[in-house]
DNA sequence: TGTGAATAGGCAAGCTAAAG
DNA sequence: CTTTAGCTTGCCTATTCACA
């Protein structure tokens, strides 16, 4: 690779603000490296009007002349480089500990002229900057625990990342080392929050660029326990569309971006939409956060209708109803699968429709029938149930699609493949009607505003899952 | 008819409960 | 206690859709 072809002093004199500098050499790195090749190793940069955002929400605690900060998978330092910055500009220190993370062998050329470029630049402001690159593979690495030298637990004022977003194999040397934070599948980018927080000094700040997959669902429970137990969020900035252009163009993540504080002081989270102009939100801790979930704030109106939803006692399970996934998984056992119309019905998640179940559907690619010596658990008998779709909204689709569904009048039995979750009676011998009854008002509140608002604030990810279902607050329905 | 966006579907793999 | 089967879950991408 080619080292840029001028010296750090020029651009000092011509003026030119970090942010500036490093977006100038960011640009010598994408140019050489093709997407796919960064895409492998996570390698996204922050793009400069984004980075400014962020740092400008950066808070500083300290009361001392000095402080330190370090940024895990730094690329060419555009975070750092805005941080000090925003620092240099609002606080008065004499010295600044900055580490920079940073384990890509093509990047680091630059992120050393990076470095040499902002200690110019802060000796010309009178701040001495101790600057270091670090290139440990930070996640790597084990024991984790201790973290490795140079780094050390709580030895920061503020931690700043951009991490890489890459799942993480379940039976990887890196998962072995976190299994105290994994909870199955992981993502890299909860190892570098989780290390993140036990680099932050009491009293401390963080802030993070991540997707926002860790709002909710399973695989996030121990990070979310972690993160809340040990700092308060001070703010969170989400993305409202994955197409949000914000770090390149072709990068499509929902993203969000956390800044937390080291401490055990209540205060309200500020909440806001990137690039958005309003005003932040101020939402109590306990709004955003109930039973370890994340529920992201939604506008004005529908936050009004989430607390109302929130306030509702009841759950499925109070009516007597259990719900499930579907047990058909057609790549595992394709054995059972059959296109003979004498066997079982077996209903796929494109026969859930908005209030009915239509099946068959003609010219369906799909076998639409299961072998009738299917395993006894595979095959539903015919009673009153409420099928839905395991996928979440769509801009066109503004709620749940499920449908009440009453078995078929020519078949006793059927089948569910697994993307249909399924609400069902756990005592079975309920009168007929009542059952309908039940069902019919828990469908109506399923499709409603309220219900649609929980799960449009709760649900980040593609899939509404049955956790999330269980979780759904009923009101005393009338039956 | 071509293109980018939206989404349904593919699929892996952790987890849990049952079986040995 | 160990092994296995099968239940769930979330991420990724191939396919479909919508619109010019």
């Amino acid at each position: 690779m080619s080292i840029i072809p001028f010296s750090s002093e020029a651009y000092i004199t011509d003026g030119l603000s970090p942010s500036e500098f490093i977006e100038k050499v960011s640009q010598i790195y994408l140019n050489y490296r093709s997407y796919s090749d960064r895409s492998k190793i996570g390698q996204f940069f922050t793009n400069l009007n984004l980075a400014k955002d962020i740092a400008n929400r950066v808070e500083i605690s300290s009361k001392s002349k000095e402080i330190s900060i370090i940024d895990l998978g730094s690329g060419t330092g555009m975070l750092s480089g805005c941080a000090l910055e925003f620092i240099i500009n609002n606080y008065e220190f004499d010295v600044i500990n900055l580490d920079l993370v940073e384990i890509d062998n093509n990047v680091l050329p630059l992120l050393e002229i990076v470095v040499d470029f902002l200690s110019l630049w802060c000796a010309s402001r009178n701040v001495y900057l101790n600057s270091k690159i670090i290139t440990l593979d930070i996640i790597g690495s084990s024991p984790v625990e201790n973290l490795f030298y140079p780094l050390q637990i709580e030895s920061y004022d503020l931690v700043i990342s951009n991490p890489p977003y890459f799942k993480i194999g379940g039976k990887s040397r890196v998962s072995s080392y976190y299994k105290n934070i994994i909870n199955g599948q992981a993502n890299a980018y909860t190892l570098f929050m989780y290390l993140g927080i036990n680099l932050m000094k009491q009293g401390g700040s963080a802030i993070f660029i991540t997707p926002q997959s860790y709002f909710n669902g399973d695989s996030f429970k121990k990070l979310r326990e972690h993160l809340i137990s040990n700092t308060k969020i001070v703010s969170l900035l989400v993305s409202q569309s994955r197409y949000t252009q914000f770090l390149e163009e072709k990068v499509m993540q929902k993203i969000c971006i956390t800044s937390l504080v080291k401490s055990n002081e209540d205060r309200k989270v500020l909440f806001n939409s990137i690039n958005s102009l309003a005003v932040d939100l101020e939402i109590d801790q306990n709004n955003l956060i109930k039973d370890d979930i994340i529920y992201t704030p939604l506008i004005d109106s529908e936050n009004h209708i989430l607390n109302k939803v929130m306030s509702y006692g009841k759950r499925l399970k109070d009516f007597g109803l259990g719900v499930s996934t579907g047990s058909i998984v057609p790549h595992e056992t394709p054995q059972l699968l059959s296109e003979d119309a004498d066997q079982i019905p077996l209903i796929w998640l494109k026969h859930v429709k908005d209030g009915e179940i239509k099946w068959p559907i003609e010219g369906f690619k799909r076998k639409q029938y299961i072998i009738s010596s299917s395993p006894n658990k595979k095959i539903m008998k015919k009673d009153m149930y409420i099928l839905l779709r395991r996928c979440a909204f769509s801009e066109t689709r503004k709620h749940l699609y499920c449908s009440v569904f009453e078995g078929f009048e020519k078949y006793e039995t059927f089948s569910l493949e697994n993307h249909v979750n399924y609400i069902y009676f756990l005592d079975k011998n309920i009168n007929l009607e009542h059952k309908k009854v039940i069902l019919n008002a828990v469908y109506d509140y399923l499709i409603s505003d309220e219900a649609s608002v929980f799960f449009k604030s709760r649900c980040n990810n593609t899939q509404i899952n049955v956790t999330d279902i269980r979780s759904l607050p009923f009101p005393d329905l009338k039956i």
